[in-house]
DNA sequence: AACTAATTATAAG
DNA sequence: TATTATAAATAGT
C-alpha cells in the first residue's frame, strides 16, 4: 500500500511478515474501535499469531459476552447446543437480559452525548460532574419527600402524642443498608473501560 | 478520512450513521482478511450491530474454532468455565442482571424527569445515588489524572519556575463548590425536627 | 523506531 | 450506487 502494491499472499520474509503483522494488527484494532465508536456497535476481534499468541478487542470491554451473544445469534441459525449442558433457557435469559443492560448503558451513554469517558476532554467531564451532582441533589430531594410523607401518614395514624413510633420508622427506613446494594456498579464500570484495550507490538 | 476529518464519536445522523457503518464494516473485514493472509494468522471479528444483527469473519472459516482457542488460550485469567455454568450460579446472575436491569430503567425515567416520584422506593434511590457518587468519584479522579498530566507536560516546557499557571488552572478546575452541595444530615434533622411541629420539611 | 512516498479507505456530495 | 478529494494506513527505507 505505500512504495509498491503489495501481493495478497503471505509475505515469506519472516522479518518482514513480523513486522508488518505488528503494524497492519495495530491498524486493524484502531479501525475495529472506530468502527464501534462511529457506529454504535459492539465489535470483538480475536488475532491469533503464526506463533500462538493472541490479540484481542472487545469494544464493551468484555469479550466473553461478545462470545456468548454470538453464540445465542448463532442458536436459531445453527440449531447447536450440543456444546452446553445446562439449560438453555436460562443462558438464553442471561443473554437478552445482557444485551437489555447493552442497551441501558447506551441510553446513559447518549443522554450525556459521550461514548467513551477515556476520551473526554476536562469540560466534557466538568460538565458530566455537574450533571450527576443534579441527578444525586434530585434523588435525596426525592428521598426526602417520601421519608416526610410516610412520617405525616404514620402521625394522622397513631396521633402526636405517640411521635415514638415515625420516629422508629424514620430511622428503619433511611438508615442505609449497603446488604441490599445492588450491583449496579459493574455496569457504570464497564462504561468507563469500554474502549480501553492495550496496544502495542509484539 | 476524506473531505474532512472525522470526530471520534458517535455519529448522530442516523442515515450518516448507517452508511458509514456499512462502508467501515467491510473495510474492518477486508482488514482481516489481508492480515491473516499477509501474515498467516487466524482472525476472527464479530460486530454487532445497534440493531443487533451480526456479521462475522472467521478466516479459517469456523468461528466456533476460534472461539474454543480463544477459551483455551484465557484459561488461566477467566477461570474454570465449569464452575461458571452451573445452574445455580446462572440463576444468581439472572436475578442480579434483573436487579440491575430494574435500576438502570427507573434510573433513565428518573432522569428523564417522567417519573411520577413512587417510581423508585428508598432502598432504590438510595443504592442509585451510592452509584452515582462512585461515578462522580471515577470523574474526579479522570480529572485529576488529565491535569497533572497537563501540569508535567507545562512544567517540561516552561520550567519549574512557572508553576503558577498550571496550578492557578488546577484550582479553577477541580475546586469543589460545596455551596450546591446538599449536607445529606441536615436535611434528614431538617426532617427531624420539622416533624415534630410542622408539617412538611424544607 | 522514525520517516516518506505511494496506496488505500472513506466522507461528502 | 458511483465519484472524488482528502485523510489515513502502510511498505520500504
Amino acid at each position: 500500500m505505500a512504495r509498491g502494491k503489495v501481493q495478497m499472499r503471505r509475505i515469506e520474509n519472516p522479518v518482514h511478515r513480523q513486522v508488518t503483522f505488528c503494524k497492519r494488527r495495530m491498524g486493524l484494532l484502531k479501525k475495529a474501535k472506530e468502527l464501534s465508536v462511529l457506529c454504535d456497535a459492539d465489535i470483538g476481534v480475536m488475532v491469533f499469531s503464526p506463533h500462538g499468541k493472541v490479540y484481542e478487542l472487545a469494544t464493551n470491554g468484555n469479550m466473553q459476552g461478545l462470545i456468548e451473544r454470538y453464540k445465542g445469534s448463532n442458536t436459531e441459525a445453527h440449531g447447536e447446543s450440543s456444546e452446553q449442558n445446562k439449560p438453555e433457557v436460562i443462558q438464553q435469559e442471561v443473554l437478552l437480559l445482557r444485551q437489555e443492560i447493552d442497551l441501558l448503558q447506551k441510553g446513559l451513554r447518549y443522554m450525556y452525548g459521550e461514548n467513551d469517558i477515556n476520551h473526554m476532554n476536562l469540560n466534557e467531564l466538568q460538565a458530566l460532574e455537574s450533571n450527576l451532582e443534579i441527578w444525586v441533589h434530585n434523588i435525596r430531594y426525592t428521598k426526602m419527600q417520601i421519608i416526610s410523607r410516610e412520617i405525616e401518614m404514620l402521625k394522622t395514624k397513631v396521633g402526636s402524642t405517640r411521635n415514638f413510633i415515625p420516629l422508629k420508622r424514620f430511622f428503619e427506613l433511611t438508615c442505609r443498608k449497603m446488604s441490599t446494594a445492588i450491583p449496579f456498579t459493574s455496569v457504570f464500570l464497564c462504561l468507563f473501560f469500554a474502549g480501553r484495550h492495550t496496544e502495542g507490538c509484539q
